[in-house]
DNA sequence: GTCTATAGTTCGATAGAC
DNA sequence: GTCTATCGAACTATAGAC
């Protein structure tokens, strides 16, 4: 049926613009402020087209947040195995700095899930959790295979290490001079040697 | 005039008021999504009563901050000079531990403060200049008088430990049962030994 | 699939009585 | 100093025509 391929092509490209529209309004505006009619605008189709795709303002953020989701994941896959987990995240630091718009989306999105009755909070917890045993996981393999030191907190250098690029991350959104690399870097190098070296003598 | 002292005095008691359940209101809500009215249900005023002190919801919550910023002033005062700027971050940290209402309401506002249009903007970007030059000017000190290792660039040192600490409350807020301190102290430790020890013998 | 019309809220702000 | 009344704007969502 030519007519069915035909409309649904253009309800998915339609789809698609809604999506990456409403990416960028919340991106600039936030969630709560971010209005259906800004987004629809930005396509060019009224606010309720908006709606006929995805149901409700609270339905488009969830869809964005799996759409966010599943080319993030596309993004990690160049990741390689031997790498340690200071160079893979130093590597995301990189390309966190060549997509202004996607930072600035979760670190506002982060921002509003502090506050009370936020649609995505779960999502934000949920995402801060399994980032963390991700990094944890990379940490205590390297333990087993004697590359770490087996006797560090792997979840505090985790902790550290997360919120060193959320709090970098809206220093740079703040002010995008200066970038970056360059601190997160330093404390990359201070924890690659922190994991590996020897405790000093008093410990043993 | 006793009746216009009662009078002033009464407004005070309310003005002081409506700040404190602004405050509150700010935090789980956002400036944004958190409205005249939930303040002066808060307070026992009708929403008009708000605006009759402040003039205006943007105004309020320039007042919000300078209020804030005098009480920071008053608990800071009691920081010794002699101290590191690791000692007194990670006594800060303590601090922020014991009112996650105040951490709450800076982190939604920075959070904010990366959207357009937003009022506080310019108050965000200038509160973390001003934190950095403070930050960076202890170093500094420690650099002329010999402390300090003057081969190390400051700047990096004062943005990580400034991200760190705005991660580190982004991940408490998120998730209180595991606290900032640990975390906090691994790398004001890390920094301390990084910005004391000499280089390396390459290096020389 | 896209539109118009519109219901139903909520909000910040103004005017003016007491 | 605090209130009631009210305006005007913005927003999400529903109903229904085409």
């Amino acid at each position: 049926m030519p007519g069915e391929t035909v409309r649904s092509r253009k309800g998915r490209t339609t789809r698609n613009a809604i999506l990456k529209a409403a990416l960028d309004v919340f991106s600039r505006r936030g969630y709560r402020a971010g209005s259906l009619q800004s987004i629809a605008d930005a396509v060019g189709v009224s606010q309720q087209g908006v709606l006929h795709y995805f149901g409700s303002k609270e339905n488009l953020l969830v869809e964005v947040l799996k759409h966010r989701d599943e080319e993030e994941r596309r993004d990690r896959s160049g990741d390689r195995d031997h790498d340690s987990l200071f160079a893979r995240t130093i590597d995301l630091t990189r390309r966190n700095e060549r997509q202004p718009d996607e930072v600035r989306f979760f670190s506002v999105l982060v921002g509003e899930a502090l506050t009370d009755d936020y649609p995505a909070t779960d999502y934000v917890r949920h995402r801060y959790a399994e980032l963390a045993k991700i990094s944890a996981d990379v940490l205590r393999r390297g333990q087993a295979t004697g590359h770490v030191r087996s006797d560090i907190d792997v979840d505090d250098v985790v902790a550290l290490l997360v919120a060193a690029m959320d709090g970098l991350q809206i220093q740079w959104l703040l002010n995008p001079q200066r970038g970056m690399a360059r601190p997160f870097e330093l404390l990359a190098g201070l924890l690659e040697q922190y994991v590996t070296t020897d405790p000093g003598e008093d410990e043993r």
